[in-house]
RNA sequence: GUCCCCGUAGUUCAAUGGAUAGAACAAGAGUUUUCUAAUCUCUCGAUGUAGGUUCGAUUCCUACCGGGGGCACCA
């Protein structure tokens, strides 16, 4: 089952008027027939539809616009409906009474942040796994995409209802730790090191890892001597050296993830599972693991997977046994998990298809529990940026990055002061970040030119963050604030436009989040910020007269809200001005 | 070889099986005595190929073509 299935079945109500709808078409039709009631894609068409017409003529034989417009003639809700029509090839329109969207507009402005949340009918627990980057090893440009992605999702997830423990698995054990150990030992460490900016440190070491992995071939002996000691926690040189590396290295991530946003719940560290990892392929080598060549293995063909190693023939297990062990950990430490979901790069989706496997397999109690989503690469130009090829482009380079490329565009267009100008850079550059990566389906990979490096017009973070920023500069500067609403209200097309859109808001909330689908919010948000500035073009607020004025300071004041509450999912922050 | 993911304007992305396939960037034209022009308005332009299922396919199925990723002791 896939976990989005799971998060379907959770009860919670998304949209009431097409919870009606559907309840008084099932009344007015004899047969059952599975039909929907949806948003029609051009807005003309009216504010919702149904094709039941046209699933009923399937059975009944009967030409599809008849048979709609006999239904049409049936809906009975005056209340809420201005006008059902029917319409070739069998569609059924309805269009909404003006005053239920005023009145959502309502809800918005009384519920404020709490606009868009979902309860659930129980106490439930996500555990969120992202981020894993390595200690001996750069924090790349995928470690960024993941800690984005993750805090996003897990945004997402509590806006569902549930509550979710994000989780850290980080790579401290293993080749690359030795090979980084002995390369720095190698280097030599400057005196002065300790005094290093973290930064830096990380640099130094990355590059010693990658001039320990060019000459690996012939100093591998002496490498291997280094990771057994770690493994076995033998007191040497190297193991202090080791020890050493891995303090700086979580102080460097842990900047990096503040940076980002992201304050983890629960650490694992990978050499924690090591043993246990140990343990479990030796318990269950003969039943589901067998022995090949000295290693121990996982036929994962039966199960129509590929063979793993699981433990290999110096005793050591894998990333696959340390995988396994650390499910069995999650649900010893959190026995109550509703689920997991562990969340990584593309290249690992045959490993997790393995580890879920052969987590169902070991015990019954992680069916249906543990999940494993993806995301694609971030490419430059087409191209891989990671860390085999000569010029590693590290995570921290393309924060750097973008916020050089929000310090030029705001020192061109505004003079606020320094410090102003670079909390505002701070917060524009992640916007640009995180709207870039978040924008794209999981499924894809994101591509972007590094000339221009994060976009700060048309679909990107920073429009969306300047419809937020004009909107609130109207409400400064408006002085009545008292919003009366008049349910008889006559509305132009900018602001009905703007305002259907607002009340959608929780729809996409609850479809982004069961989809896992940061990108629907995405989309969402920019369609947003388009009406409104198309609504802020044509629609002047203060200038205009008592009666426009509170729809339109009331419509203000709702797209701002809407905006950050869906800017929030995303882990983007706003500002007042920029 | 095999398994998985992806093929939509010149480029980057959308489109719960529905109505005329939407945006953005680039290109061209316009827009600022007016709440922030990081805006707005207009023009140009696309479903890899061949079948199938369906009243209806960008969406589902099959084959092929193209790109990416995984597949034994690294993680």
């Amino acid at each position: 089952m896939k976990i989005q299935e799971i998060l379907k079945k959770e009860k919670v109500s998304i949209d009431p008027i097409k919870e009606l709808l559907h309840q008084e078409v099932s009344k007015i039709i004899e047969n059952k027939v599975n039909f929907v009631i949806e948003h029609p894609a051009e807005e003309s068409h009216g504010d919702y539809a149904t094709n039941v017409a046209m699933a009923l003529a399937g059975v009944l034989k009967e030409n599809p616009l008849e048979i709609a417009q006999n239904i049409a003639k049936k809906i009975n809700l005056p209340d809420l409906l201005e006008k059902v029509e029917a319409i070739a090839p069998g569609f059924i329109n309805f269009k909404i009474k003006n005053d239920y969207y005023i009145s959502e507009l309502e809800n918005i402005l009384e519920q404020k942040e709490d606009y868009g949340t979902f309860e659930l009918a129980e106490d439930k627990k996500i555990m969120l796994e992202f981020g894993q980057p390595n200690t001996h090893k750069a924090f790349t440009v995928g470690h960024i995409k993941g800690t984005i992605s993750g805090l996003s999702v897990c945004k997402l997830f509590e806006n569902l209802g549930y509550e979710v423990v994000k989780t850290n698995y980080y790579g401290d054990i293993g080749m690359h730790t030795a090979k980084t150990t002995w390369g720095v030992q190698q280097k030599g460490l400057l005196e002065d090191f300790e005094s290093w900016d973290k930064h830096k440190k990380m640099e130094f070491i990355t590059e010693a890892y990658v001039y320990a992995t060019q000459a690996f071939d012939e100093n591998e002996k002496a490498i291997r001597k280094i990771n057994i000691d770690i493994y076995q926690k033998n007191k040497t040189e190297a193991t202090e050296l080791y020890e050493r590396i891995k303090k700086m290295s979580l102080e460097h991530q842990k900047a990096i993830f503040a940076d980002l946003g992201v304050a983890y719940d629960k650490q694992y560290p990978e050499s924690q599972v090591y043993e246990s990892a140990k343990k479990i392929v030796e318990e269950n080598s003969k039943k589901i693991f067998v022995e090949s060549q000295g290693a121990i293995i996982y036929e994962g063909e039966k199960d129509g997977l590929v063979t793993w190693v699981m433990k290999t023939s110096e005793d050591n297990p894998t990333y696959l046994a340390k995988d396994i062990a650390l499910g069995y950990q999650k649900f010893e430490d959190y026995p109550d998990l509703f689920l997991n979901l562990t969340l990584t790069g593309v290249e690992q989706v045959d490993h997790f298809k393995a580890v879920i496997k052969i987590l169902e397999t070991l015990d019954e109690k992680f069916k249906d529990k543990y999940f494993h989503t993806s995301f694609g690469w971030l490419l430059m130009n087409g191209k891989k940026t990671s860390s085999r090829s000569g010029k590693n482009i590290k995570g921290t380079d393309i924060l750097e990055e973008s916020l050089k490329v929000a310090r030029t565009k705001i020192a061109e267009l505004k003079d606020y002061d320094t410090e102003k100008k670079e909390e505002i850079s701070r917060v524009v550059a992640l916007a640009g970040l995180k709207f870039l990566i978040l924008s794209h389906d999981f499924n894809k990979d994101v591509n972007y030119d590094p000339e221009k490096f994060v976009d700060f017009e048309g679909y990107s973070g920073p429009y969306i963050l300047y419809a937020y920023v004009r909107a609130q500069a109207i409400l400064r500067k408006s002085k009545s604030l008292e919003i009366r609403l008049p349910s008889d209200l006559e509305m132009n097309e900018w602001e009905l436009s703007l305002l259907k859109w607002l009340t959608r808001y929780p729809q996409k909330t609850y479809q982004s989040g069961v989809e896992v689908a940061p990108y629907t919010m995405c989309n969402y948000l920019y369609e947003l910020a388009q009406r409104f500035n198309t609504f802020y073009a044509n629609c002047p607020v203060i200038k205009a007269s008592e009666e426009e004025k509170a729809i339109r300071l009331a419509l203000s004041e709702g797209t701002a809200q809407v905006l950050k509450n869906g800017l929030t999912l995303l882990g983007i922050e706003t500002i007042e001005e920029m």
